[in-house]
DNA sequence: TATCCGTGGTG
DNA sequence: TCACCAAGGAT
């Protein structure tokens, strides 16, 4: 914001408005599972589920995982195998191998007990300035801004805001207004209101500014220039990648799978054999380099289709195989042959289910 | 600061 | 159909 926190506040009724916004979500808010207990860890995971991450999409994620790991130190004693295949489709995945080391750090350190520090909370690993303010708020009612998408979109609108949300240092400023605005004596309930109602009425298209608790404080509605806010610009195009992969079944009909590098895109995950680094142009070029690069023999292949899978950065396109190979023993921990029953354990990306599909 | 990091829903 | 999007964080 070009002008300071203290000239956007000018006229402006915090009270009334804290009132108007609790006052709407306390009647309206939705029965969310998350929202039945206070339990700090439980708000946590599913903080860390909805970022980026659409609430129809985590719900049953939330269940399942919540069923297998009901506590901070039933999910702190699992194994990594385990907690991987719980996240299995829903995506950046280094979220859960941050929460996984955080909760770890916190059974060790805090006896289990998540911190209400903030200085201690924000301190572990995948915990920002937006989880940090949401499970301080929700858990613990401490008056801290949990600034996201919604509250952005949400505010900028309310207070005619045209700084470009899309900028880190945006967020920031955001964070000081929500400070002088939040309400000390219900910080819970503030927060969720705001990002509830962005996700219910002050959506990003065509916003129901008719059916608004907090219309006559907004700005934005009173210039008729909601379709106007907020101002994001957008980001670079995606890079385009293409490559060769082939589910391979020895003669008992083990398949041969391979862990992904424990960073980068989809770390950790599994895979079937591809040739990702070195493209190949034809069948044989790609039979044998297959072979090279994982020591097997291939007797023969069948194309069984072609898949493209959009990320946020890049589009991959794959050329997918089936074949039959002479099941050599592999003598590293990335890559096994498995049975199909086995398969069902290990994580894979959503691209490579739809291979394993197609091969079925 | 800009880029990397997934997936599925939607107008 | 496809550009945009959804409760961000790490580097």
């Amino acid at each position: 914001m070009k002008e300071n926190v203290q000239q956007i506040l000018d006229h402006f009724h915090i009270e009334q408005f804290q009132h108007d916004l609790i006052h709407w979500f306390v009647k309206e808010q939705r029965d969310l599972p998350w929202r039945k207990e206070k339990d700090p860890y439980k708000i946590w995971v599913s903080e860390v589920m909805l970022q980026q991450t659409r609430v129809d999409t985590v719900i049953p994620y939330f269940y399942k995982f919540i069923e297998k790991f009901p506590t901070l130190d039933a999910l702190a004693e699992a194994e990594e195998k385990e907690v991987l295949k719980a996240w299995e489709g829903l995506g950046y995945y280094s979220r859960i191998r941050n929460l996984h080391a955080a909760v770890k750090e916190v059974k060790e350190k805090y006896d289990g007990c998540v911190p209400a520090s903030k200085e201690q909370f924000s301190s572990l690993k995948g915990v920002g300035p937006y989880t940090t303010g949401a499970v301080l708020s929700i858990a613990y009612d401490i008056p801290e801004p949990a600034v996201d998408g919604n509250v952005m979109r949400v505010l900028s609108r309310i207070f005619y805001i045209t700084d470009d949300i899309a900028k880190g240092s945006t967020r920031k400023k955001f964070e000081q207004l929500v400070s002088c605005i939040i309400a000390h004596d219900n910080p819970s309930d503030f927060n969720q209101a705001l990002m509830e109602l962005g996700a219910l009425i002050c959506t990003p298209k065509s916003p129901s500014c008719f059916l608004c608790p907090v219309q006559r404080h907004c700005r934005a509605f009173a210039e008729g220039a909601e379709g106007k806010l907020p101002v994001k610009t957008k980001g670079k195009a995606p890079k385009h990648v293409s490559f060769r992969a082939i589910v391979l079944a020895d003669k008992k009909g083990s398949i041969l799978i391979e862990k992904r590098p424990n960073s980068g895109l989809l770390a950790n995950l599994w895979q079937f054999p591809n040739d990702e680094h070195a493209p190949t142009a034809d069948d044989q070029a790609f039979i044998k380099e297959i072979s090279e690069r994982y020591g097997v023999v291939i007797r023969s292949v069948q194309q069984i289709g072609t898949f493209q899978h959009v990320f946020s950065h890049v589009v991959w396109h794959i050329e997918a195989y089936k074949g039959e190979a002479i099941g050599l023993t592999v003598d590293v921990p990335t890559r096994k042959w498995v049975t199909i029953e086995e398969l069902a354990s290990y994580a894979f990306p959503v691209v490579y289910q739809k291979i394993w599909q197609a091969y079925e």
